[in-house]
DNA sequence: TAGATTGTTAATCGATTAACAATC
DNA sequence: TAGATTGTTAATCGATTAACAATC
């Protein structure tokens, strides 16, 4: 194995808005880009732009720029993204059909294989084509389908137990949607998307602007 | 107007987390923490606990440590949460669904004042007692009732030129939740949910920690 | 009082930006 | 060649941690 110095995590969290910056740009059919450029569309310092990129060792050329699909590729292969992710959607309520329905995540390399929940009126629907499987049946179908991901979309009383299930079923990484910490083995990856904490700091910076427009 | 220091956005971003401690404290019935079992608790060193504490002028008590109802409190001024933000969403699809009937944005202190579609079989559904209004009435209901920001839950196509219509009429938060670029002027402010951002980042972390463990 | 713990400054660490030589 | 732009190091900036005097 080729060993790789760790990116530092501010890189690599601002390589998603890289990347679909990288795409957009593929689409209209630009093929190449200077970190000026990129930089001032992006809102960011060209020197950034270069800086991150060196980081994984960019593929730019001096006096020329970055070749767009070039680039685009290497991130795709930092973030394995052809190696298609699979990913189960524990709770079908509205979010988990929300996520399941969305296509996106599919184009990314991201792709959702089944979703599971406790209601028997929702037990074999189909949304977009994946079945909603009882939770019960989880350990079976852990062990005969390699799950890569799993989203936690159950209402918040639920999700420690559920995360508990999962991971003891050998799923390392957690999707958490929930508005609770969670609590797992060292072993497990965990991204919360805490949709009240973004909606907070809304709220403080609209307060804030108002503030400033009111001087 | 007091005028009060701007905050580190580091720390701003870091208060939603606190506040959810808190609360979860103050619902154990436990009224005062140390700045060093809060940051065990949340995995970070005591020392930027009070720090943080420190930078909006915190309510503690040398050899006590914070009362937890105090310090929360101080929180939901700095976050003018007893103001009650007013929010509406725009687009009636499952994400909206979501939101619309997620009852933890009341509780903290946002509340759903409206749904807006422009499916004509969507229209005047109650979602959790709020109603969904066509698209076209939205001029008109932004100037007969305050919002304060807008959550945009539709697709990604639509994005735009909805969060066009909806500052043109005077809204200045938008809260989006497309994997898109938000453009819009200068006073308007944006948070965005990038769930594929967040997937990618959990992929990332998924591979790395598989990779340190075949080592 | 003695022990605990904050308030606050200083030191360290990491992330961003500037600078410019290398080179296409 | 001249112009453009990267690759890369150094300088700056901001965020985190350490330290300890103040004080409850």
């Amino acid at each position: 194995m080729k060993s790789e110095k760790k990116l530092p995590s501010a890189v690599i969290k601002r390589m998603p808005r890289y990347y679909r910056y990288l795409t957009t740009l593929q689409q209209m059919g630009i093929s190449r880009i200077s970190s000026r450029d990129l930089g001032n569309r992006m809102g960011i310092t060209a020197s950034q732009v270069r800086h991150d990129f060196f980081c994984f060792g960019a593929s730019g050329l001096q006096g020329y720029g970055y070749d767009v699909a070039l680039l685009r590729q290497e991130i795709r292969d930092i973030f394995s993204l052809d190696d298609m992710f699979t990913v189960i959607i524990i709770g079908a309520g509205n979010l988990g059909h929300a996520l399941a329905k969305y296509t996106g995540f599919e184009k990314n390399g991201y792709r959702v294989i089944a979703i599971f929940d406790i209601k028997p009126e929702l037990i074999g629907e189909k949304i977009n084509d994946v079945e909603v499987i009882h939770l019960d049946k989880l350990p079976e179908y852990a062990k005969e389908n390699h799950v890569d991901i799993a989203a936690l979309t159950v209402p918040e009383i639920r999700v420690l137990e559920v995360a508990k299930l999962v991971t003891d079923n050998g799923i390392k990484a957690l999707w958490n949607f929930s508005p609770i910490e969670m609590i797992t083995n060292e072993d497990v990856v965990v991204e919360n998307i805490q949709m009240i904490d973004s909606l907070m700091v809304l709220g403080y910076n609209l307060r804030a602007a108002e503030a400033d427009k009111a001087k």
